[in-house]
DNA sequence: TATTGTTATACTCTATAACTATA
DNA sequence: TATAGTTATAGAGTATAACAATA
């Protein structure tokens, strides 16, 4: 019997492939978070708020590209854990701001640590110039799509 | 109002790139396929099916690598929609065999085609070049994760 | 005893719609 | 009237555990 590789089609597509990676780095990012009791959305949530703080919800959901009710519920989980508060924004009494507490501060940090090792060890295989292929267009695909045609 | 990019961190890591990529292509291929009321995991199912049929369910597990219970669910929806088939395996009645409907034939081509149609729009920016580096080193990742140091 | 697939249950990620309080 | 965020609800995609039938 042949190794049974993932294979959906006989010639794979691009956004098959990168979906498939994405679905890898999703499953393997989810264990290195176990110790911290985060998911891989709330980190990245925590993430945003922490290079924006102090950040509007709404703000929030426009880098998460998620909708404001998603954003109520991650945030809902950040500030359960006390990594993030959530504080009235002096300029406009409807508006929330949500900011690092401390502890986020800290969590953020070395979740940065744990991402950076655990991206690094599953791109190991690649050389330092495929690398920087896939940074480039990846990074031109995902503009592309925030500003089509722009 | 700054244009408000995508920004989980000051500087994006591959793998965050992957999976933000992989976000667009999953939304912009969901509405794609809403003429045929099927859901992308359930499309990726047709296909594992369609490309191996007849097939146990164990080994779509395996090709989608998701777990034996999430088979049956997305099986009993393609069978609901009268796109695939079960059948006993005659060498082992324990097993259960899943085949394409000539209705799911028809249906997988289609959806063959407009998931071509879409990639192809997506990366249409992209060179030749370009897209060629993409597939082999995206290619590798997946058959690294199958096959880890072999 | 091990394997195939199911039932039961639950969690993560995401969306739309209706509503509240402000602006 | 429009905007910011919430409550209510739902659906997609996945997992573990216990189990029944068969090997």
């Amino acid at each position: 019997m042949p190794p049974t590789r993932p294979d959906p089609s006989p010639e794979p597509q691009l956004g098959e492939l990168v979906m498939e990676v994405a679905r890898g780095l999703r499953r393997r990012f989810a264990v290195t978070l176990e110790p911290w009791g985060i998911t891989p959305h709330e980190a990245r949530a925590l993430r945003v708020v922490g290079h924006h703080e102090p950040t509007r919800l709404g703000v929030v959901a426009t880098h998460l590209r998620i909708a404001p009710r998603s954003v109520t519920d991650v945030v809902d989980a950040l500030e359960a854990r006390g990594f993030v508060a959530r504080e009235p924004d002096p300029s406009d009494r409807r508006a929330t701001r949500v900011a690092l507490t401390p502890e986020g501060r800290r969590v953020l940090d070395e979740l940065d640590a744990a991402r950076r090792a655990d991206s690094e060890d599953y791109f190991a295989g690649l050389s330092d110039r495929d690398r920087a292929t896939l940074a480039r267009v990846l990074g031109r695909l995902v503009d592309d799509r925030r500003a089509p045609g722009g």
